[in-house]
DNA sequence: AATGAATGAGAATTCATTCAT
DNA sequence: AATGAATGAATTCTCATTCAT
């Protein structure tokens, strides 16, 4: 079927993928897959076996590549934090200096049309769900939660500092927004013909309007 | 098969609670340890034998009272709702009938005592998680989810209206205060030595007071 | 097939055992299937599948009354230890207290008719064959490898001192005698037909004549 | 596919191993690590996985060189027995003629330093407790039963006739011996700081001088 | 109304074996 | 000659459900 190829060194990245790639790959689609199916079953009705038979492989690959069902999710969890991650990274990379413009950038992360999928926060709520009683799970919630908060935090309190917000309390704004941000993500999930990403976006700056009227204007409908 | 009786509250604390009674505290007690074991044990990780075993009684006893594993959870989901609402219309009762007033009792409903704990918290979420998943769930999740954005939505609208603030729309006011509330018990069940249930009210109202400036007022730290 | 009886409680060791005696019954029946399996297929081709399909019921049976193959295996194993101990006292209670008539009492016990099947070698061997690399099967390899030893030393002992058998050194008398004990049951196991329960014994009685001729006579043939 | 080579064995130490050399190379290292994976990890635990990794190659490697675990197992079972052997040969050949020096020598060739190993030993525990339930041991067992017992026997009957040991049977007294020396090399196994190689032999030659002491002294101590 | 032994379907896991490279 | 990713059958284990008592 593919012509013979003298040396499969010649052009590394080209042809054919070296044995590291293929492994990389088939892990990297093998938790795609449980994304995929922990979307669909939920999380107690995920099995191996569906994820498996999900990327056309057999049944014991899932095992072949991953120790356990456990790390399978601890490694579908940590895919899933890595890539919130970069996304974070690269629009706030762009976002400027400006405190309101960062604010207004951290809408953009958690509702980016990357991570705001049914299926992807389907998932986030799995873990979140399970993540009070599994010990791995909570410990990469409670990472999470503190950096993002910290960094809404420090830019409310700049924001405030800046606009003379005076009786306005930086931990309390940056609490109610990460809240309500969640809370939309469910209701996107959940209703998304009811709610879009950008609807999502005009009530947080609805809301971010109401306390910062010099930084932030309230959208129209 | 059992006579008639007039009334099961006919005689409370006579001597011997008829069969009926019997059975339905059986099953209450079966729900409560239900809702326990989930917020211990994770969705995933229930079984019925934990939840038998919890009650003190034997592994058979829950499918004696219920048909199955799947009607269990169902009617402990239907458990929570109706104690929900229950609190609901205590609340709302006494809320008289400004819509500022009404608004605050709404939020006193979400972080009343009685719900707003670790363990019945942890149980809504996990249900919430598989409710994509599962039909049964969904529909009862739609329901309530309906009803209570309506509640919010309409004293928002009358809100607006009373106290003429132009350009605001009640149902993305709305939606935001749900998704806020939301967001915050789930701060609560991870959290609850960083966000109390004040706490999380302050919250709402510094937010509501951006909005609504001459019905609320920012609390105090 | 059986009369209908007024009360389970009437005669409570005729009839009906009671539920605890079934449990402990079919706990009983999985051991003994336990050892056969073991006799038939080999250690490493014992499956829990055979297990319960000797005794005649469902696959999940074992996992019912025992928590893991593990502690199956243990269990069968400490069956045979007691059930070895109790042959133990009752021929040794019968031999009186003359140092040579139980050391040849010894030979009984070992040679015993209840013990020395082929079945019951094979799965002794099984578990020994195992312990070195089985941390639980050591532990009660020891203690009873440790317990006889310091018995048929103690005889031996006590022999080499009232017959005068100066020279004598009954640590090695002993070890030896164990020794030919454990070969010769091997050999009985592999060749049943060509070395007897009773040849055995005069194989012993042989060896013990040549170091004590005061106390042993050589067997005929 | 290769030239043939006229023999392998005609450049022994030169610079390139042939490839035939490097194949029976890796075989032997295969079947070494197959004796030591038994001893470490018994019968029922070793995994053709573990064979490979104490070899340093690769997961396939196994299925390479044997057409099954089976077969690795039997060119196991054969290697141990062909080394034996020659043990044996070496040994008896420096023995001399007297029956009672060759019987001596018997013991040298079970508990020679090559041979008795507890690693070794262990791997011959584990192929005859298995040797009941697999014909293909079962076979290579009774061929080296058959033949041991047969030379200590024509041994005994030597010994018996020319010291003129009436009332000795020598199949009795070979029977004992064998079984001797298993079920010592099996307290060597266990026990190798309680059991020496030598403290085995000093125990088989006290009940040999018991037997026949015109050639025997019992050793002391 | 309750018990708990037993069932059996289904899940995770193990591992010998295959095969393209 | 060797590699190691992939396969899939077999095995252990879990657990909802049944049923005789």
């Amino acid at each position: 079927m593919s012509r013979k190829v003298s040396s499969a060194m010649a052009e590394p990245t080209a042809r054919r993928p070296s044995r590291a790639q293929v492994k990389a790959g088939t892990r990297a689609r093998l938790i795609r897959s449980t994304i995929d199916v922990i979307a669909e079953k939920g999380f107690a009705g995920t099995t191996l076996a569906d994820v498996a038979h999900r990327t056309g492989m057999s049944r014991g690959i899932v095992n072949f590549h991953f120790a356990s069902k456990e790390q399978l999710l601890a490694a579908t969890l940590a895919y899933m934090a890595d890539e919130y991650q970069q996304v974070f990274e690269r629009v706030m990379r762009r976002a400027g200096r400006a405190p309101a413009a960062r604010l207004a950038a951290l809408l953009k992360v958690d509702f980016h049309p990357t991570l705001c999928t049914g299926r992807k926060i389907m998932a986030w709520r799995a873990f979140w769900a399970e993540s009070r009683a599994r010990p791995a799970f909570r410990r990469q919630r409670d990472t999470l939660d503190a950096r993002y908060f910290r960094e809404a935090e420090a830019l409310c309190a700049r924001l405030i500092d800046h606009g003379d917000y005076t009786g306005l309390d930086a931990a309390i704004v940056a609490r109610g927004l990460n809240a309500m941000i969640d809370g939309l993500l469910d209701e996107i999930m959940m209703h998304p013909e009811a709610v879009s990403r950008a609807a999502a976006r005009r009530v947080c700056l609805t809301f971010l309007a109401g306390l910062f009227p010099k930084d932030f204007t309230a959208p129209g409908r």
